[in-house]
RNA sequence: GCUGGCGUAGCUCAGCGGUAGAGCAGCUGAUUUGUAAUCAGCCGGUCGGGGGUUCAAGUCCCUUCGCCAGCUCCA
């Protein structure tokens, strides 16, 4: 047997594992397993012949698996030494930390969490190791099934013959489970756990429902401390917390749940990116229309949302003899925009676009201030085109989606291409063509993406694009989705250069996907601090005492005039405290006028923040922001 | 929808069987103020809604609505 070690070589008569190999190489106490093949393995795991061998040691991002899975391990050890009568279930280690379901009768509190958390400390102070144990599966089953652990059972009675059954021990506790695990707990050094809730056996709302309780580890108290105040700091630019605070949008229980109220400072903002929105949208040649919120069920029953969408669409009401209902979509009222006339060739392709609100039912625990709402405003458009003309236009709307997204200062995301899903529409030729016409988009842009397998919409493949924010939570935002299966329904056809009659494409698009959501993701973007061509009103001009009040209103109305949106305050008020309410409401820029600003008809201007820019004329001020609005100065 | 937690003044929160509280905001007055909180007074709540237990209910019980953390699902 040959094994390469980083750039060692170990031979050996023999097959060995992880551990004798480290050992063999003294390798030392610091190792806590190794990369495999591409996986995290512990010192158990043997490995094949010829194997690449990757030890990992704490400083490896890669540790993290094995100490937050080992630290999943102790906390299920802890639980049920203070409640024995908890039953486990599963632990897994998740992108920032690890969770462990109970199922359990008594309801997990945040004393609880400390209780536990302080018998972690308890069982890691006695270092344990953590001993593999393989077995078979009658073993198994009578093991766990004179415990009581019926969860377990239930696992080892799902597994696959062909699988390995093992147990990891730890001191006088043992968990069912596949590994991998530290080789003790002295490299748990630093772990947090943060929360309790409820999940469901399986993920099925069917099954039992558990308690689960999350947690963290790191392999040094200082990423833990780092991670603690990422936490913190999501917190604080919550977009529910900032919109209450800067008075941007509410939602009221009297109007309904899911359904939000733009304040003026909010709309000020929602009013520039649709401005925006619009010229671009106008210079990239679609045409802006306005379709009505509700419309005739029978249209609903066309377009296949009866069948496969009426879960999230509010109930029918009766209108005269008629059933009518709200729309959780805008396709229906472009495609007959498009069915309107007969369409020649020449016009393809024909792109509607309309900031259309819809309607869809959520279930009430989903709901999440403007991330989740019941009723929100789609940036939509619908490119009808023919089939050959699909990777141009997908091309284009991927170039208008990275210029918007840039805009807006987010130039990470993620992409995925999803494709053809179990239930679908359409020929397998048609199919493959789209899919490759979005590939072939992404290629050509060098931009790198995966592949969601099966994870399209029933009528035709589609691009995602997700943007992160500061929690880490990745959001959904533009889309691009092709689709056959509507044009059909619909009967949609355009006349062809040999006087054919063909059924265009079409491509559903949205770059901020709704305007909820995206100003919700915004306001955690900027933590509230809007950049000054967003921003409510861009300077707030504080006067120190009376005898500015009329000069600081003339200044005003002149920048106002200019375009500028400009508060005031001549409030007889100290002017610390001005500066302190203005800092809170995160003006871009702050203008003091006070004696020696009236005498010299000048502003002092401060940037939020801090930031002393100086004294200055009112027209070298409104050339400075202009200058900054059309992106000449970078601020 | 489900599991758990929580709804007290415009906001943030205290009170957890015995006459509804604080800070901030608001209003009024004084202060004419120079780069993150001037001082004083006043106003403000059927303690989310409904029902019950009790001599007595923010406080205990039931029910309903909403919010929060998750589960599940999505723009």
């Amino acid at each position: 047997m040959k094994y390469y070690v980083d750039s060692k070589i170990l031979e050996s008569d023999k097959p060995l594992s992880l551990g004798e190999i480290f050992n063999k190489l003294e390798l030392g106490s610091n190792v806590l397993g190794a990369e495999v093949e591409g996986e995290v393995k512990d010192f158990y795991f043997n490995p094949a012949d010829e194997s690449k061998i990757y030890p990992i040691f704490l400083d490896n991002e890669k540790s993290l698996t094995l100490i937050r899975h080992s630290a999943a391990h102790i906390l299920a050890q802890a639980v049920q030494s203070i409640y024995p009568d908890t039953k486990v279930t599963i632990g897994p280690v998740i992108d920032d930390g690890f969770y462990y379901d109970f199922y359990t009768d008594r309801n997990f509190t945040e004393d609880d969490l400390k209780l536990f958390e302080n018998k972690m400390h308890e069982i890691l102070e006695k270092n344990v190791s953590f001993e593999k144990e393989v077995i078979n599966k009658n073993e198994a089953l009578k093991i766990f099934s004179n415990m009581g652990e019926t969860f377990k059972e239930e696992i080892i009675n799902d597994l696959d013959e062909s699988q390995e059954i093992s147990l990891y021990k730890q001191g006088d506790w043992f968990d069912l489970c596949r590994g991998p695990h530290l080789p003790n707990s002295t490299f748990i050094k630093s772990f947090k756990l943060l929360s309790v809730a409820g999940s469901y056996w399986r993920g099925d709302e069917t099954r039992e429902s558990l308690q689960r309780i999350y947690g963290t580890a790191f392999s040094n108290p200082k990423d833990l401390k780092k991670h603690l105040k990422i936490i913190d700091e999501a917190k604080k630019r919550d977009h529910r917390k900032l919109g209450k605070e800067l008075d941007l949008f509410s939602i009221n229980d009297e109007i309904g749940p899911g359904l939000v109220l733009w304040h003026p400072n909010g709309s000020v903002i929602r009013n520039i990116i649709e401005n925006y929105w619009r010229e671009k949208h106008i210079e990239s040649g679609y045409q802006i229309i306005y379709t009505p919120h509700i419309a005739k069920a029978n249209l609903w029953e066309t377009s296949g949302h009866l069948e496969f969408y009426s879960e999230n669409m509010f109930s029918q009401m009766e209108i005269d003899t008629n059933k009518y209902q709200t729309k959780p979509m805008n396709c229906p009222f472009h495609i007959m925009i498009y069915k309107n006339g007969l369409r020649s060739y020449k016009e393809l392709p024909i792109k509607y676009a309309e900031i259309g609100t819809v309607y869809r039912y959520e279930r009430s625990g989903v709901l999440h201030g403007l991330f989740r709402a019941r009723g929100f405003t789609q940036d939509d458009a619908h490119i009808f085109c023919s089939l050959d003309q699909i990777e141009q236009e997908v091309n284009d709307v991927i170039d208008l989606t990275t210029e918007f997204l840039k805009k807006f200062g987010f130039s990470e995301y993620e992409i995925f291409v999803s494709t053809k899903p179990s239930k679908y529409v359409g020929s397998d030729d048609e199919w493959s063509s789209a899919t490759n016409s979005l590939k072939k988009s992404l290629d050509n842009k060098s931009l790198k993406y995966s592949i969601d397998e099966g994870g399209g919409a029933f009528y035709g493949p589609k691009i995602d694009l997700k943007i992160k924010d500061v929690l880490g939570r990745s959001w959904q935002c533009s889309t691009v989705q092709v689709d056959f299966n509507l044009p059909k329904r619909f009967d949609l056809e355009y006349i062809s250069s040999n006087n054919q009659r063909l059924q265009p494409v079409m491509i559903h698009r949205a770059i901020f996907g709704s305007f909820e959501r995206f100003f919700g993701i915004l306001i955690e973007h900027y933590g509230g601090a809007f950049p000054t061509w967003l921003a409510p009103y861009q300077l707030k001009l504080l006067s120190v005492s009376d005898e500015q009040v009329e000069y600081v209103n003339d200044i005003a109305d002149n920048l106002r005039s200019a375009g500028i949106r400009v508060d005031i305050d001549n409030r007889n008020e100290k002017l610390g405290l001005k500066i302190r309410e203005s800092e809170i409401s995160k003006v871009p820029y702050i203008g003091i006028v006070g004696k020696n600003e009236l005498e010299n008809e000048t502003i002092s201007l401060r940037k939020y923040g801090g930031k002393q820019i100086g004294e200055l004329k009112s027209n070298k001020l409104l050339e400075l922001i202009n200058d900054e609005l059309s992106g000449r100065v970078d601020s």
